[in-house]
DNA sequence: CCCAAAATCAGTAATAATTACTATTTTTAT
DNA sequence: ATAAAAATAGTAATTATTACTGATTTTGGG
């Protein structure tokens, strides 16, 4: 083991765990300080790459230009909403093997991939205000 | 129609149109700028944005943290090289029927999605170098 | 318990990608 | 030709993240 145990990570990973919003990095700190008012924001970023290189969290990179957080390392999916931003879960059968159903022709090799989602949120479906623009980047099967 | 013609915006798209190589807004200013030297990197910027946001070109997110753009709009995928880091196109049948085919639980609307894949692409495969980590973030159904 | 090496930290500076601002220039419809 | 709208070049600002440094913490022996 090449790492030694430090409180500072310990109560990141600890508040991760209580949340599930998939919170950035800023949030993270913004909270932990509440605790641990020492801490430092540099402290919070590489604890978070830490534990996510660990495997002990995931990174969320969902096409929004900052990284989100998820302490439940399970297969499950995320929906960014395009109205507020906000990260929520969603369950898909059948999709953990999507490159095994799916005809792929690729002149490498390939290891993994990721499927994200964009849509409105529960919260987001009962306003009534207009949706922000969806990324060209999606497929339409919708 | 609330847009007028610029003559960058169409050097940029043409110069886009010659690439497969999904480069990033700062390679499009540095070729674009040798046919083209007055022009700025805000212009780029701003053009490559409103491409995407018209859907003549595609804007990919591939959580490398640099946006790429791609004028090909066909449906296709794209594969990141989790060792030099170049991006590469891939074709994939059914792919973009997957959330017809996934049983997807969401307590919200879902618009589309997004697929990207992580692996070596062609040129590495030939070298013998040590992979970089791919992201915890991805199927292991490969 | 005490100590030293390694890991980690807080605080700050630096970097990288992108967006915002502003005065000037270009486009285009009349 | 002309004037309004759009776009530009150049620069400044912002945002997210990483790097650096000297001090502190952790931990496995003696």
């Amino acid at each position: 083991m090449t790492h030694k145990y430090s409180r500072q990570r310990q109560v990141i990973k600890d508040f991760l765990a209580t949340r599930k919003d998939h919170p950035t990095a800023d949030v993270v700190y913004a909270n932990v300080r509440q605790e641990y008012p020492s801490i430092s924001l540099g402290t919070v970023y590489r604890n978070l790459s830490l534990l996510s290189d660990l495997g002990e969290i995931r990174r969320l990179r969902l096409g929004d230009g900052v990284d989100h957080y998820d302490a439940d390392t399970s297969e499950h999916y995320h929906v960014v909403c395009t109205k507020c931003g906000s990260v929520s879960d969603a369950q898909a059968d059948g999709l953990g093997r999507i490159m095994e159903n799916a005809d792929i022709r690729y002149d490498g090799e390939i290891q993994g991939c990721v499927t994200y989602f964009y849509g409105i949120c529960a919260k987001c479906c009962q306003g009534r205000e207009s949706y922000r623009s969806a990324p060209h980047d999606f497929h339409t099967g919708c």
